[in-house]
DNA sequence: CATATGTCCTGAGAGC
DNA sequence: TGCTCTCAGGACATAT
């Protein structure tokens, strides 16, 4: 489930291998099926041996290693992660690689599921490959005006919408959840529909929730899998108020009881009274 | 074009 | 206790 405030985490916890030289990249022994690798491992190597890290940047929900006029890009989907060597369990650790003089600075990419991938873009590809009609802009620097342009696009509820990478990049199922719950927002509601008055207050909603998260690093929930960086829990998870409530009086009016109702297979959790 | 559905994968938890 | 079954959801491919 790593989403914006998980995936900048993992960015923020691996930000201390800028500037050192690559020494070793390759695939660790693993039970499981191998992650989606592209290119292939040998092209990799032979692109990034010697070369140094110049920056670690967010792209939406991957994480991306600039490396002179390369970047590789990492992808978590549900279960993966990028840290430095204190993952969960080494079992299912898919990518791994190392630096110049650095033993205890070793970057790990592990995946339970192995639903994640690792790709490698030239810089001036990278335009054209990931952003170009599958991006929107991210979820933290987006404009207002352009925000309510791209939802009022969509006659969709506003619950699937907003999980659209190529309207906004960055917000996944939970946050969707919990910033419409905060603008009071009802998931059904087709995003075109929206008042432009909602609409103001579900972006600054967006920001605020993210912005949060982030400073909690990220949501871990009951299944544990998301870690940050040092392989500790995030803690957004103690602040959400319907994620996951299903049935729980609702924190926000303490009458209503949080539902669960399923939007494009996915579960959204709200307050119906809170909401409408 | 816009929108909806199927698929990938592993492990946790439910139910018997 | 141990088995089988369901479900979690990001994002892409394919269908409508």
């Amino acid at each position: 489930m790593p989403e914006l405030p998980e995936v900048e985490t993992m960015c923020r916890g691996i930000r201390k291998i800028e500037r050192l030289k690559i020494a070793k990249v390759f695939l660790p022994e693993c039970l499981y099926r191998p992650i989606s690798i592209t290119p292939g491992i040998g092209q990799i190597q032979r692109a990034l041996l010697g070369q140094r890290v110049d920056s670690i940047t967010r792209l939406g929900k991957r994480v991306a290693i600039n490396i002179g006029d390369h970047a590789l890009f990492f992808q978590p989907k549900m279960t993966g992660l990028v840290s430095l060597e204190s993952v969960p369990d080494p079992d299912h650790v898919r990518f791994e690689m190392h630096f110049k003089g650095r033993r205890s600075e070793r970057l790990q990419f592990w995946d339970r599921r192995g639903l994640g991938t690792v790709a490698m873009f030239k810089q001036a590809d990278i335009q054209q490959q990931l952003i170009d009609g599958k991006l929107g802009p991210d979820a933290l620097v987006i404009e207002f005006s352009d925000f309510a342009q791209r939802l009022g696009k969509t006659r969709r509820p506003i619950k699937p919408a907003l999980l659209d990478q190529k309207l906004v990049a960055g917000v996944g199922n939970l946050y969707a959840s919990e910033m419409l719950h905060v603008a009071r927002i009802a998931p059904q509601k087709p995003a075109n529909t929206i008042s432009k008055q909602k609409l103001r207050r579900l972006h600054e909603v967006m920001l605020e929730i993210l912005n949060a998260a982030i400073e909690h690093e990220g949501s871990t929930l009951s299944d544990g899998t998301y870690r940050t960086a040092v392989n500790d829990p995030g803690s957004y998870q103690n602040h959400h108020l319907v994620y996951d409530c299903e049935g729980k009086v609702c924190a926000t009016c303490q009458r209503e009881t949080v539902l669960r109702i399923v939007q494009s297979q996915r579960a959204t959790f709200y307050c119906p009274r809170c909401q409408k």
